[in-house]
RNA sequence: GUCCCCAUCGUCUAGCCUGGUCCAGGACAAAAGCUUUUCAAGCUUUCGACACCGGUUCAAAUCCGGUUGGGGACGCCA
């Protein structure tokens, strides 16, 4: 059975790179009808945070990537100890104070008294098959003596990641092309210690827009912040699986049973890809414009509640549901409504000041106080009785419906974009909207 | 510096393995138009690439070599 590992380290957040490597782990193993496992690799204690864990556990789960088997390195120093001394006994291995030196070259300065074990690398190739790049060969002349435990009694990433792997019996290692030069050293210790080679995998990098890796400076990295930034899970899960594979037959949106059914490991590219925040957005609007506004809507009403735009334990729901409706075509990031439906909630909403200048710096006294009378004199405010009473008005004015439905629009909304006007006033309701042309309105002198 | 990987529109990619059906297809972005009260959305159209050089072949985006460019790795970090 297909076994594969995703193996976070807690020393930082779960960022894009690390997501893209665990979603194709988790669509390998789901299409093979395999398992996937999640190794946390906490050896460096210092470095390790729990914060760092419960985020990358958190937005793994977000993503919906579920696990199988969950392991902790921490936990099992006694093994790699254990594995260590098999190498030590039959002379594989050494212990030492310092890695050989080799000429002008400085050493990493030993962590503490006690004695590392080292493995002896002797001259020699080593050739790797890669599921995506084919042969790859190392001449062992590049590689070290290799540290397997620390002077500190921990164990190395590249040893403890050899016993757990083969322990854990996964099958196929699916990674990032960074640690294409950790495989020689890996199948080196595998070979010391007379174990059955996995299958190999390496992913291309994702790069960012400015070329070079992904990093703080350079584009958003961490997973929380998309979903912060009000991305869908869906969304970023739909992106990453574009970056280096494709679904083919020009197939752009798909979800994740999809993705499961068209998954072959063969059709990852070889290419690093550049990270286009531009069809995030376009897949995010995708996404949003087609989900279900009740949905939209509780992911909302954190914020407004927040902001105190609703009361948390009073709000009238379908009221808010109908506002989602007519913006949700409309937000690249669901956060995004908070701006554009602001004048929803507030009374003293922000008014842009260009639009207030090409639309309101004209006198429309008149025409905002004939539309008020017409509201008032509707029998019913509904929408069509509110466009009805506008163009009838406009027409009797002589004015093109455009040239007053803009100022009204700055004057409803502080914006020259946004839902369709007589929506807006439906919404707004009739005291609201009455209000806000009022205030527009120059008060006759004498 | 040494080693390794990669190379199709600005970006993500299809095609490459199994040469001809590719004067290279789709998507994002950009531009234009339609629709429209604005902005989105939608629809239509346009712009736009096989890095370069050489070889193999009747035929190369596809196979081979080199150059150039990009990326990664060289820790008692992971």
């Amino acid at each position: 059975m297909v076994r594969v590992r995703f193996a976070p380290s807690p020393t930082g957040n779960l960022h894009i790179g690390g997501a893209r490597t665990a979603l194709f782990n988790w669509l390998f193993a789901k299409s093979q009808g395999g398992k996937f496992i999640l190794r946390i690799e906490d050896t460096d204690t210092l470095r390790s945070k729990k914060e760092y864990l419960e985020e990358i556990l958190f937005s793994l789960k977000w993503l919906g990537l579920d696990w199988d088997e969950i392991y902790y390195q921490s936990e099992r120093f006694n093994i790699y100890r254990e594995y260590a001394e098999k190498l030590l006994s039959s002379g594989k291995a050494y212990k030492a104070d310092k890695l050989p030196a080799e000429a002008g070259e400085e050493q990493a300065q030993p962590k503490s008294e006690g004695q590392a074990i080292i493995l002896k690398v002797f001259p020699g190739k080593v050739r790797i098959q890669d599921m995506i790049r084919g042969e790859i060969e190392f001449d062992t002349a590049v590689i070290k003596d290799q540290v397997l435990i620390k002077s500190d009694g921990s164990p190395t990433y590249n040893f403890a990641c050899v016993v757990d792997d083969s322990l854990m019996q996964l099958t196929h290692i699916i990674r990032g092309d960074d640690h294409i030069s950790n495989t020689p050293k890996q199948v080196l210790l595998y070979q010391a210690l007379g174990l059955e080679l996995p299958k190999f995998a390496h992913l291309p990098l994702i790069l960012a827009k400015e070329g070079g890796r992904l990093s703080k400076r350079k584009g958003a990295t961490a997973i929380s912040e998309y979903r912060e930034m009000g991305y869908l899970a869906k969304s970023l899960v739909n992106f990453l699986l574009l970056l280096g594979w494709s679904p083919g037959e020009n197939r752009e949106i798909l979800d994740m049973d999809e993705a499961v059914k068209l998954f072959d490991i063969r059709h990852i590219n070889k290419t690093a890809a550049v990270l286009d925040m531009d069809k995030l957005s376009w897949l995010n609007n995708q996404y949003l414009k087609n989900e279900d506004p009740q949905i939209l809507l509780n992911a909302l009403i954190p914020d407004l509640t927040a902001r105190k735009w609703i009361d948390k334990d009073n709000f009238d729901r379908n009221y808010l549901l109908s506002l989602v409706k007519l913006l949700q075509a409309r937000l690249t990031v669901l956060s995004d409504f908070l701006e554009r439906a602001d004048f929803f909630f507030l009374d003293d909403f922000p008014v842009d000041p260009k639009a207030q200048e090409k639309f309101l710096s004209r006198d429309l006294s008149k025409e905002f106080s004939l539309f008020i009378q017409r509201l008032e004199n509707l029998e019913k405010f509904e929408l069509a009785e509110i466009e009805e009473a506008f163009r009838q008005l406009a027409a009797e004015l002589g004015l093109e419906a455009k040239v007053l439905i803009h100022p009204i629009r700055v004057a409803l909304t502080g914006k020259t974009v946004g839902p369709g006007l007589f929506e807006v006033i439906y919404y707004l309701g009739k005291n609201r909207t009455e209000e806000r042309l009022a205030k527009w309105i120059k008060k006759e002198t004498g």
